[in-house]
DNA sequence: CCCGATTTGTACGCTTCTGTACCTATCCAG
DNA sequence: CTGGATAGGTACAGAAGCGTACAAATCGGG
Protein backbone atom coordinates (compact mmCIF):
# COMPACT_ATOMS: atom_id res chain seq x y z
CA UNK A 1 0.00 0.00 0.00
CA UNK A 2 1.31 3.34 -0.53
CA UNK A 3 0.92 6.06 1.38
CA UNK A 4 -1.74 6.55 3.69
CA UNK A 5 -2.66 10.73 2.64
CA UNK A 6 -0.07 10.63 -0.62
CA UNK A 7 2.60 12.70 -1.82
CA UNK A 8 1.11 16.50 -1.38
CA UNK A 9 2.23 18.06 1.90
CA UNK A 10 2.63 21.88 0.93
CA UNK A 11 -0.57 22.20 2.99
CA UNK A 12 -2.74 20.62 5.37
CA UNK A 13 -5.03 17.87 3.92
CA UNK A 14 -7.84 18.51 6.67
CA UNK A 15 -7.74 22.14 5.77
CA UNK A 16 -7.96 21.51 2.15
CA UNK A 17 -10.52 18.73 1.58
CA UNK A 18 -12.98 21.57 3.46
CA UNK A 19 -14.91 22.83 0.71
CA UNK A 20 -14.17 25.99 -0.37
CA UNK A 21 -17.17 28.47 1.78
CA UNK A 22 -16.03 26.42 4.76
CA UNK A 23 -12.02 27.07 3.84
CA UNK A 24 -12.85 30.77 3.66
CA UNK A 25 -14.32 30.90 6.71
CA UNK A 26 -11.11 29.74 8.81
CA UNK A 27 -8.53 31.21 6.28
CA UNK A 28 -8.55 35.10 7.78
CA UNK A 29 -8.08 33.38 10.99
CA UNK A 30 -4.63 31.36 10.11
CA UNK A 31 -1.85 31.95 10.79
CA UNK A 32 1.35 30.12 9.47
CA UNK A 33 3.69 29.64 12.05
CA UNK A 34 7.83 27.69 12.58
CA UNK A 35 7.19 24.89 14.68
CA UNK A 36 10.29 23.77 16.49
CA UNK A 37 11.13 20.66 17.25
CA UNK A 38 9.61 19.60 21.15
CA UNK A 39 7.84 22.59 21.61
CA UNK A 40 4.59 22.69 23.14
CA UNK A 41 1.16 22.39 21.90
CA UNK A 42 -0.89 21.38 24.12
CA UNK A 43 0.31 21.08 28.25
CA UNK A 44 -1.83 18.43 30.22
CA UNK A 45 -4.85 19.69 32.26
CA UNK A 46 -3.63 23.10 31.09
CA UNK A 47 -5.92 25.74 28.79
CA UNK A 48 -5.31 24.89 24.98
CA UNK A 49 -4.35 28.49 23.98
CA UNK A 50 -4.03 27.56 20.46
CA UNK A 51 -5.24 24.45 17.61
CA UNK A 52 -2.79 24.18 14.75
CA UNK A 53 -2.44 22.29 11.46
CA UNK A 54 0.63 20.89 10.51
CA UNK A 55 1.78 21.79 7.08
CA UNK A 56 4.91 19.76 7.15
CA UNK A 57 6.03 19.27 10.80
CA UNK A 58 4.82 15.99 13.37
CA UNK A 59 2.96 16.26 16.56
CA UNK A 60 2.59 13.64 19.14
CA UNK A 61 -0.04 13.11 21.90
CA UNK A 62 1.59 11.21 25.26
CA UNK A 63 -0.20 9.81 28.04
CA UNK A 64 2.01 10.34 31.06
CA UNK A 65 1.22 7.97 33.88
CA UNK A 66 2.65 7.62 37.53
CA UNK A 67 6.55 6.99 37.74
CA UNK A 68 7.69 8.60 34.48
CA UNK A 69 5.46 5.93 32.46
CA UNK A 70 4.84 7.36 29.08
CA UNK A 71 3.60 6.18 25.63
CA UNK A 72 2.38 7.89 22.36
CA UNK A 73 -1.41 7.76 22.02
CA UNK A 74 -1.34 9.60 19.08
CA UNK A 75 0.40 10.82 15.91
CA UNK A 76 -0.40 13.47 13.36
CA UNK A 77 1.01 15.80 10.49
CA UNK A 78 -0.55 17.36 7.45
CA UNK A 79 -3.26 14.88 8.41
CA UNK A 80 -4.86 16.42 11.33
CA UNK A 81 -4.05 18.50 14.19
CA UNK A 82 -3.58 19.54 17.78
CA UNK A 83 -6.16 20.77 20.41
CA UNK A 84 -9.07 17.68 19.55
CA UNK A 85 -10.43 18.63 22.63
CA UNK A 86 -11.49 22.02 21.78
CA UNK A 87 -13.86 20.61 19.08
CA UNK A 88 -15.52 18.07 21.68
CA UNK A 89 -16.41 21.20 23.72
CA UNK A 90 -13.58 20.61 26.37
CA UNK A 91 -11.06 23.06 26.94
CA UNK A 92 -7.64 20.67 28.04
CA UNK A 93 -6.72 17.12 28.17
CA UNK A 94 -4.45 15.23 30.18
CA UNK A 95 -2.34 13.91 27.06
CA UNK A 96 1.13 16.18 26.27
CA UNK A 97 1.10 17.03 22.68
CA UNK A 98 4.07 18.44 21.22
CA UNK A 99 6.19 18.85 17.93
CA UNK A 100 8.30 15.42 17.08
CA UNK A 101 9.56 16.95 13.57
CA UNK A 102 10.28 20.47 12.92
CA UNK A 103 7.99 22.28 10.42
CA UNK A 104 5.41 24.85 8.96
CA UNK A 105 1.74 25.01 10.51
CA UNK A 106 -1.17 26.81 10.43
CA UNK A 107 -2.56 28.00 13.95
CA UNK A 108 -5.47 29.50 15.16
CA UNK A 109 -6.64 30.64 18.57
CA UNK A 110 -9.03 28.93 20.51
CA UNK A 111 -11.97 31.12 21.48
CA UNK A 112 -11.91 32.08 17.51
CA UNK A 113 -11.77 28.54 16.36
CA UNK A 114 -14.40 27.35 18.94
CA UNK A 115 -16.56 30.90 17.77
CA UNK A 116 -16.25 29.07 14.47
CA UNK A 117 -17.62 26.12 15.34
CA UNK A 118 -20.16 27.31 16.77
CA UNK A 119 -21.26 29.39 13.64
CA UNK A 120 -20.90 26.23 10.98
CA UNK A 121 -21.92 22.68 11.87
CA UNK A 122 -20.41 21.70 8.73
CA UNK A 123 -17.12 23.05 9.92
CA UNK A 124 -17.34 21.22 13.59
CA UNK A 125 -18.69 17.93 11.38
CA UNK A 126 -15.57 17.92 9.60
CA UNK A 127 -13.30 18.11 12.65
CA UNK A 128 -15.42 15.72 14.43
CA UNK A 129 -15.11 13.22 11.77
CA UNK A 130 -11.17 13.44 11.88
CA UNK A 131 -11.59 12.84 15.48
CA UNK A 132 -13.22 10.28 15.24
CA UNK A 133 -10.17 8.85 13.25
CA UNK A 134 -7.56 10.02 15.70
CA UNK A 135 -10.04 7.87 18.18
CA UNK A 136 -9.29 5.25 15.70
CA UNK A 137 -5.47 5.41 15.93
CA UNK A 138 -5.61 5.84 19.62
CA UNK A 139 -7.38 2.10 19.62
CA UNK A 140 -4.88 0.36 17.14
CA UNK A 141 -2.25 1.57 19.31
CA UNK A 142 -3.75 0.02 22.96
CA UNK A 143 -4.09 -3.12 20.49
CA UNK A 144 -0.81 -3.10 19.27
CA UNK A 145 0.83 -2.16 22.92
CA UNK A 146 -1.01 -5.47 24.45
CA UNK A 147 -0.71 -7.51 21.95
CA UNK A 148 2.73 -6.73 19.29
CA UNK A 149 6.27 -7.57 19.28
CA UNK A 150 8.89 -5.04 19.69
CA UNK A 151 9.58 -4.92 15.74
CA UNK A 152 5.85 -5.04 15.10
CA UNK A 153 5.44 -2.19 17.20
CA UNK A 154 8.19 -0.23 15.64
CA UNK A 155 7.29 -1.22 11.77
CA UNK A 156 3.66 0.13 12.72
CA UNK A 157 4.94 3.36 14.32
CA UNK A 158 7.58 4.13 11.23
CA UNK A 159 4.98 3.35 8.96
CA UNK A 160 3.07 6.19 10.34
CA UNK A 161 5.58 8.67 10.81
CA UNK A 162 6.76 7.85 6.92
CA UNK A 163 2.38 8.60 5.96
CA UNK A 164 3.44 11.95 7.44
CA UNK A 165 6.00 13.03 5.93
CA UNK A 166 7.91 14.05 2.60
CA UNK A 167 11.09 11.89 2.55
CA UNK A 168 12.09 8.55 2.98
CA UNK A 169 14.48 9.46 5.25
CA UNK A 170 13.81 10.64 8.75
CA UNK A 171 15.58 12.00 11.71
CA UNK A 172 14.89 9.77 14.55
CA UNK A 173 17.19 8.33 17.54
CA UNK A 174 16.92 5.27 19.21
CA UNK A 175 16.29 6.99 22.21
CA UNK A 176 13.05 8.85 21.18
CA UNK A 177 11.50 5.82 19.26
CA UNK A 178 11.82 3.79 23.19
CA UNK A 179 9.92 7.15 24.56
CA UNK A 180 7.43 7.36 21.94
CA UNK A 181 7.22 3.01 21.66
CA UNK A 182 7.46 2.89 25.59
CA UNK A 183 10.41 0.71 25.58
CA UNK A 184 14.12 0.62 26.03
CA UNK A 185 16.31 2.08 24.23
CA UNK A 186 18.68 -0.54 23.68
CA UNK A 187 15.31 -2.65 22.57
CA UNK A 188 14.95 0.11 19.91
CA UNK A 189 18.23 -1.12 18.77
CA UNK A 190 17.37 -4.82 18.54
CA UNK A 191 14.21 -3.99 16.50
CA UNK A 192 15.82 -1.77 14.28
CA UNK A 193 18.53 -4.36 13.07
CA UNK A 194 15.94 -6.94 12.62
CA UNK A 195 14.15 -4.13 10.73
CA UNK A 196 17.20 -3.81 8.78
CA UNK A 197 18.27 -7.24 8.78
CA UNK A 198 14.78 -8.08 6.71
CA UNK A 199 15.85 -5.24 3.72
CA UNK A 200 12.94 -2.91 5.27
CA UNK A 201 14.34 0.01 6.70
CA UNK A 202 18.46 1.37 6.24
CA UNK A 203 19.48 2.91 9.75
CA UNK A 204 22.03 5.37 9.94
CA UNK A 205 23.31 7.47 12.99
CA UNK A 206 19.75 9.50 13.81
CA UNK A 207 18.49 8.22 10.69
CA UNK A 208 16.32 5.78 9.48
CA UNK A 209 15.54 5.43 6.24
CA UNK A 210 12.27 3.34 4.59
CA UNK A 211 13.08 0.94 1.89
CA UNK A 212 10.25 -1.33 1.64
CA UNK A 213 6.86 -0.35 2.69
CA UNK A 214 4.86 -3.28 1.91
CA UNK A 215 7.05 -5.29 3.57
CA UNK A 216 6.81 -3.26 6.67
CA UNK A 217 2.96 -3.42 6.42
CA UNK A 218 3.27 -6.68 6.57
CA UNK A 219 5.96 -6.78 9.52
CA UNK A 220 3.25 -4.76 11.12
CA UNK A 221 0.66 -7.94 11.04
CA UNK A 222 -2.22 -6.02 10.66
CA UNK A 223 -1.20 -2.84 13.26
CA UNK A 224 -1.30 -0.81 10.75
CA UNK A 225 -4.20 0.43 8.50
CA UNK A 226 -7.57 0.50 10.43
CA UNK A 227 -7.31 4.17 11.11
CA UNK A 228 -5.66 5.16 7.91
CA UNK A 229 -8.49 3.12 5.84
CA UNK A 230 -11.26 5.15 7.89
CA UNK A 231 -9.35 8.36 6.61
CA UNK A 232 -9.01 7.47 3.53
CA UNK A 233 -12.77 6.56 3.60
CA UNK A 234 -13.94 9.64 5.33
CA UNK A 235 -11.62 12.15 3.37
CA UNK A 236 -10.80 10.41 0.46
CA UNK A 237 -7.39 10.09 -1.14
CA UNK A 238 -5.79 13.46 -2.75
CA UNK A 239 -6.36 14.36 -5.82
CA UNK A 240 -3.68 13.33 -7.77
CA UNK A 241 -4.73 9.68 -7.26
CA UNK B 1 -11.29 7.07 46.50
CA UNK B 2 -15.13 5.96 46.58
CA UNK B 3 -16.51 4.66 43.13
CA UNK B 4 -16.21 6.98 40.57
CA UNK B 5 -20.04 7.78 39.71
CA UNK B 6 -21.44 7.18 43.17
CA UNK B 7 -24.45 4.67 44.42
CA UNK B 8 -27.39 5.74 42.35
CA UNK B 9 -27.91 3.31 39.15
CA UNK B 10 -31.34 3.18 38.72
CA UNK B 11 -30.84 5.44 35.81
CA UNK B 12 -28.06 6.31 33.82
CA UNK B 13 -26.07 9.30 34.59
CA UNK B 14 -25.28 10.62 30.98
CA UNK B 15 -28.87 11.03 30.30
CA UNK B 16 -29.64 12.46 34.14
CA UNK B 17 -26.81 15.03 33.94
CA UNK B 18 -28.65 16.99 31.03
CA UNK B 19 -30.63 19.81 31.43
CA UNK B 20 -34.51 19.00 31.77
CA UNK B 21 -35.17 20.96 28.45
CA UNK B 22 -33.37 18.84 26.79
CA UNK B 23 -34.29 15.30 28.63
CA UNK B 24 -37.66 16.35 27.45
CA UNK B 25 -36.67 16.18 24.20
CA UNK B 26 -34.85 12.83 23.89
CA UNK B 27 -37.29 11.42 26.52
CA UNK B 28 -40.26 10.65 23.89
CA UNK B 29 -37.72 8.04 22.09
CA UNK B 30 -35.93 6.35 24.24
CA UNK B 31 -37.34 2.92 24.87
CA UNK B 32 -36.26 0.79 28.05
CA UNK B 33 -35.11 -2.74 26.97
CA UNK B 34 -33.21 -5.63 28.37
CA UNK B 35 -30.11 -6.25 27.35
CA UNK B 36 -28.85 -10.18 26.98
CA UNK B 37 -25.07 -11.09 28.49
CA UNK B 38 -23.06 -10.85 24.80
CA UNK B 39 -25.66 -9.64 22.74
CA UNK B 40 -23.65 -7.09 20.08
CA UNK B 41 -24.70 -3.20 20.27
CA UNK B 42 -22.52 -2.41 17.51
CA UNK B 43 -21.14 -4.59 14.90
CA UNK B 44 -17.68 -4.00 12.92
CA UNK B 45 -18.04 -1.92 10.11
CA UNK B 46 -21.49 -2.27 10.34
CA UNK B 47 -24.13 0.39 10.15
CA UNK B 48 -24.95 1.45 14.06
CA UNK B 49 -28.88 0.77 14.20
CA UNK B 50 -29.68 2.01 17.67
CA UNK B 51 -27.68 3.97 20.26
CA UNK B 52 -27.88 2.54 24.04
CA UNK B 53 -28.00 4.12 27.57
CA UNK B 54 -27.38 1.53 29.92
CA UNK B 55 -28.88 1.59 33.15
CA UNK B 56 -27.35 -1.51 34.90
CA UNK B 57 -25.67 -3.45 32.23
CA UNK B 58 -22.16 -3.01 31.33
CA UNK B 59 -20.24 -2.57 27.82
CA UNK B 60 -17.22 -3.42 26.16
CA UNK B 61 -15.39 -2.02 23.18
CA UNK B 62 -13.20 -4.36 21.80
CA UNK B 63 -10.48 -3.59 19.13
CA UNK B 64 -10.17 -6.78 16.71
CA UNK B 65 -6.95 -7.53 14.87
CA UNK B 66 -5.20 -10.30 12.41
CA UNK B 67 -4.95 -13.72 14.29
CA UNK B 68 -7.43 -13.26 16.63
CA UNK B 69 -5.64 -10.69 18.28
CA UNK B 70 -8.23 -8.61 20.21
CA UNK B 71 -8.31 -6.14 23.53
CA UNK B 72 -10.94 -4.69 24.92
CA UNK B 73 -10.60 -0.80 24.01
CA UNK B 74 -13.43 0.72 25.88
CA UNK B 75 -15.63 0.38 29.00
CA UNK B 76 -19.15 1.80 29.62
CA UNK B 77 -21.92 1.53 32.15
CA UNK B 78 -24.69 3.75 33.26
CA UNK B 79 -21.68 6.50 33.12
CA UNK B 80 -21.91 6.18 29.32
CA UNK B 81 -23.79 4.98 25.85
CA UNK B 82 -22.82 2.46 22.75
CA UNK B 83 -22.88 4.47 19.29
CA UNK B 84 -20.41 7.08 20.13
CA UNK B 85 -19.77 7.25 16.24
CA UNK B 86 -22.76 8.80 15.55
CA UNK B 87 -22.42 11.91 17.65
CA UNK B 88 -19.02 11.64 15.62
CA UNK B 89 -20.58 12.15 12.40
CA UNK B 90 -20.21 9.16 11.05
CA UNK B 91 -21.97 5.89 11.01
CA UNK B 92 -19.95 2.76 11.81
CA UNK B 93 -17.10 2.08 13.37
CA UNK B 94 -14.08 -0.80 13.28
CA UNK B 95 -15.14 -1.84 17.10
CA UNK B 96 -17.10 -4.68 18.13
CA UNK B 97 -19.48 -3.30 21.37
CA UNK B 98 -21.27 -5.87 23.37
CA UNK B 99 -22.87 -6.33 26.23
CA UNK B 100 -20.92 -8.12 28.92
CA UNK B 101 -23.16 -7.12 31.63
CA UNK B 102 -26.70 -7.96 31.46
CA UNK B 103 -29.55 -5.65 32.46
CA UNK B 104 -31.72 -2.95 30.78
CA UNK B 105 -30.71 0.05 29.14
CA UNK B 106 -32.32 3.20 27.10
CA UNK B 107 -32.09 2.96 23.43
CA UNK B 108 -32.86 5.08 20.89
CA UNK B 109 -32.61 4.49 16.90
CA UNK B 110 -29.89 6.19 14.61
CA UNK B 111 -31.28 8.39 12.83
CA UNK B 112 -34.17 9.71 15.16
CA UNK B 113 -30.99 10.78 17.77
CA UNK B 114 -28.78 12.11 15.29
CA UNK B 115 -31.75 14.18 14.03
CA UNK B 116 -32.30 15.38 17.57
CA UNK B 117 -28.58 15.72 17.83
CA UNK B 118 -28.49 18.14 14.34
CA UNK B 119 -31.29 20.37 15.83
CA UNK B 120 -30.24 20.57 19.92
CA UNK B 121 -26.51 22.05 19.74
CA UNK B 122 -26.50 21.60 23.96
CA UNK B 123 -27.13 18.01 23.39
CA UNK B 124 -24.42 17.29 21.25
CA UNK B 125 -22.03 19.01 23.28
CA UNK B 126 -23.00 16.97 25.95
CA UNK B 127 -22.03 13.95 24.35
CA UNK B 128 -19.11 15.29 22.78
CA UNK B 129 -18.18 16.12 26.51
CA UNK B 130 -18.49 12.41 27.36
CA UNK B 131 -16.68 11.16 24.24
CA UNK B 132 -13.83 13.30 25.59
CA UNK B 133 -13.84 11.31 28.90
CA UNK B 134 -14.16 7.72 27.16
CA UNK B 135 -11.11 9.20 24.87
CA UNK B 136 -9.18 9.34 27.60
CA UNK B 137 -9.84 6.09 29.14
CA UNK B 138 -8.25 4.56 26.12
CA UNK B 139 -5.47 6.36 26.19
CA UNK B 140 -5.06 4.88 29.83
CA UNK B 141 -5.75 1.44 28.58
CA UNK B 142 -3.09 1.99 25.81
CA UNK B 143 -0.58 3.40 28.40
CA UNK B 144 -1.67 0.83 30.73
CA UNK B 145 -1.50 -2.00 28.37
CA UNK B 146 2.16 -0.85 27.37
CA UNK B 147 3.39 -0.22 30.14
CA UNK B 148 2.03 -1.86 33.77
CA UNK B 149 2.13 -5.27 34.64
CA UNK B 150 -0.75 -7.75 34.42
CA UNK B 151 -1.90 -7.94 37.96
CA UNK B 152 -1.91 -4.03 37.98
CA UNK B 153 -3.51 -4.28 34.47
CA UNK B 154 -6.59 -6.09 36.54
CA UNK B 155 -6.54 -4.07 39.42
CA UNK B 156 -7.78 -1.02 36.96
CA UNK B 157 -9.99 -3.34 35.33
CA UNK B 158 -11.82 -4.72 38.19
CA UNK B 159 -11.87 -0.72 39.80
CA UNK B 160 -13.41 0.29 36.21
CA UNK B 161 -16.53 -2.70 36.59
CA UNK B 162 -16.97 -2.06 40.16
CA UNK B 163 -17.68 1.63 39.19
CA UNK B 164 -20.51 0.41 36.60
CA UNK B 165 -22.10 -2.44 38.86
CA UNK B 166 -24.19 -1.59 42.26
CA UNK B 167 -22.29 -4.89 43.89
CA UNK B 168 -18.98 -5.81 45.15
CA UNK B 169 -19.85 -9.05 43.45
CA UNK B 170 -19.28 -9.21 39.95
CA UNK B 171 -20.02 -12.51 37.92
CA UNK B 172 -16.31 -12.60 35.92
CA UNK B 173 -14.22 -15.87 34.71
CA UNK B 174 -10.89 -15.72 34.28
CA UNK B 175 -11.61 -17.08 30.67
CA UNK B 176 -13.37 -13.43 29.88
CA UNK B 177 -11.27 -11.27 31.61
CA UNK B 178 -8.24 -12.80 29.65
CA UNK B 179 -9.90 -11.71 26.46
CA UNK B 180 -10.46 -8.22 27.87
CA UNK B 181 -7.12 -7.99 28.94
CA UNK B 182 -5.46 -9.78 25.82
CA UNK B 183 -3.76 -12.09 28.34
CA UNK B 184 -3.78 -15.80 28.72
CA UNK B 185 -6.40 -17.12 31.07
CA UNK B 186 -3.83 -18.88 33.18
CA UNK B 187 -2.07 -15.70 33.34
CA UNK B 188 -5.43 -14.13 34.76
CA UNK B 189 -5.72 -16.71 37.38
CA UNK B 190 -2.38 -15.79 38.46
CA UNK B 191 -2.97 -12.21 38.70
CA UNK B 192 -5.68 -12.94 40.61
CA UNK B 193 -4.23 -14.96 43.10
CA UNK B 194 -1.97 -12.07 43.49
CA UNK B 195 -4.32 -9.46 44.56
CA UNK B 196 -6.55 -12.27 46.61
CA UNK B 197 -3.21 -12.78 48.40
CA UNK B 198 -3.08 -8.90 49.65
CA UNK B 199 -6.98 -9.43 50.60
CA UNK B 200 -7.75 -6.90 47.67
CA UNK B 201 -10.36 -9.26 46.00
CA UNK B 202 -12.02 -12.45 47.13
CA UNK B 203 -12.78 -14.71 44.33
CA UNK B 204 -15.02 -17.69 44.14
CA UNK B 205 -15.91 -19.97 40.41
CA UNK B 206 -17.29 -17.05 38.10
CA UNK B 207 -17.24 -14.66 41.08
CA UNK B 208 -14.98 -11.99 42.19
CA UNK B 209 -15.57 -9.90 44.92
CA UNK B 210 -13.94 -6.23 45.74
CA UNK B 211 -12.76 -6.27 49.09
CA UNK B 212 -10.64 -3.19 49.20
CA UNK B 213 -10.82 -0.44 46.69
CA UNK B 214 -8.48 1.83 47.90
CA UNK B 215 -6.07 -0.85 47.75
CA UNK B 216 -6.61 -1.83 43.93
CA UNK B 217 -6.17 1.47 43.37
CA UNK B 218 -2.63 1.83 45.11
CA UNK B 219 -2.31 -1.85 43.13
CA UNK B 220 -3.12 -0.24 39.89
CA UNK B 221 -0.06 2.20 40.26
CA UNK B 222 -1.45 5.43 38.87
CA UNK B 223 -3.09 3.67 36.04
CA UNK B 224 -6.60 3.94 37.14
CA UNK B 225 -8.29 7.89 37.84
CA UNK B 226 -7.58 9.63 35.33
CA UNK B 227 -10.50 9.68 32.87
CA UNK B 228 -12.56 8.92 36.21
CA UNK B 229 -11.61 12.76 37.19
CA UNK B 230 -12.14 13.91 34.14
CA UNK B 231 -15.62 12.70 34.10
CA UNK B 232 -16.17 13.62 37.78
CA UNK B 233 -14.90 17.34 36.50
CA UNK B 234 -17.51 17.37 33.40
CA UNK B 235 -20.73 15.59 34.52
CA UNK B 236 -20.55 16.48 38.51
CA UNK B 237 -20.91 14.18 41.21
CA UNK B 238 -24.15 12.23 41.77
CA UNK B 239 -26.77 14.71 44.13
CA UNK B 240 -26.16 12.60 46.80
CA UNK B 241 -22.68 13.90 47.35
C1' DC C 1 41.86 18.16 14.55
C1' DC C 2 40.75 17.17 19.05
C1' DC C 3 37.42 16.67 22.95
C1' DG C 4 33.22 16.22 24.99
C1' DA C 5 28.58 15.04 23.88
C1' DT C 6 25.47 12.22 21.54
C1' DT C 7 24.14 8.00 19.58
C1' DT C 8 24.45 3.23 18.85
C1' DG C 9 26.00 -1.68 19.72
C1' DT C 10 26.19 -5.41 22.79
C1' DA C 11 26.12 -8.27 26.80
C1' DC C 12 24.19 -10.49 31.13
C1' DG C 13 21.08 -11.94 34.43
C1' DC C 14 16.45 -11.47 35.62
C1' DT C 15 11.31 -10.76 35.48
C1' DT C 16 7.17 -11.31 33.17
C1' DC C 17 4.37 -13.54 30.34
C1' DT C 18 3.40 -17.03 26.83
C1' DG C 19 1.86 -21.64 24.72
C1' DT C 20 0.57 -25.79 25.99
C1' DA C 21 -0.93 -29.33 28.62
C1' DC C 22 -3.29 -31.73 32.08
C1' DC C 23 -5.70 -32.20 36.26
C1' DT C 24 -9.19 -30.88 39.71
C1' DA C 25 -13.30 -28.55 41.38
C1' DT C 26 -17.82 -27.09 40.79
C1' DC C 27 -22.14 -26.68 38.58
C1' DC C 28 -26.32 -28.12 36.36
C1' DA C 29 -29.52 -30.84 33.59
C1' DG C 30 -31.59 -35.11 33.19
C1' DC D 1 -27.08 -38.72 41.96
C1' DT D 2 -24.54 -38.89 37.98
C1' DG D 3 -22.15 -37.40 33.79
C1' DG D 4 -20.89 -33.82 30.84
C1' DA D 5 -19.74 -29.08 30.71
C1' DT D 6 -17.67 -25.19 32.59
C1' DA D 7 -14.27 -22.95 35.46
C1' DG D 8 -10.09 -22.79 37.86
C1' DG D 9 -5.24 -24.42 39.48
C1' DT D 10 -0.69 -25.67 38.30
C1' DA D 11 3.43 -26.81 35.90
C1' DC D 12 7.24 -26.31 32.54
C1' DA D 13 10.11 -24.72 28.97
C1' DG D 14 10.93 -20.93 26.33
C1' DA D 15 10.27 -16.22 24.27
C1' DA D 16 10.32 -11.39 24.94
C1' DG D 17 11.66 -7.58 27.09
C1' DC D 18 13.76 -5.17 31.13
C1' DG D 19 17.46 -2.75 33.95
C1' DT D 20 21.86 -1.98 33.84
C1' DA D 21 26.27 -1.34 32.32
C1' DC D 22 29.93 -0.29 29.37
C1' DA D 23 32.33 0.25 25.08
C1' DA D 24 32.50 1.85 20.36
C1' DA D 25 31.25 4.99 16.78
C1' DT D 26 30.05 9.41 15.18
C1' DC D 27 29.23 14.21 15.37
C1' DG D 28 30.08 19.21 16.10
C1' DG D 29 32.12 23.23 18.33
C1' DG D 30 36.30 25.41 19.72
Amino acid sequence: MAKAFGPPNDHNILLASLSPDLRAVLAPHLELVRLEQRSALEYPQEKIERVTFPVDCVGSMVAVGDEGRRIEVGLFGFDGMSGTSIVMGVETSPLEVFVQVAGDGYTIDTEVFRGLLDQHDALELHFKRYIHCLNIQTTQTALSNGQSKLEERLARWLLMCHDRVSDDRMALTHDFLSIMLGVRRAGVTVGTHILEGKGLIRAGRGVITILDRDGLEAEARGSYGVAEKEYARLFGNPPTD
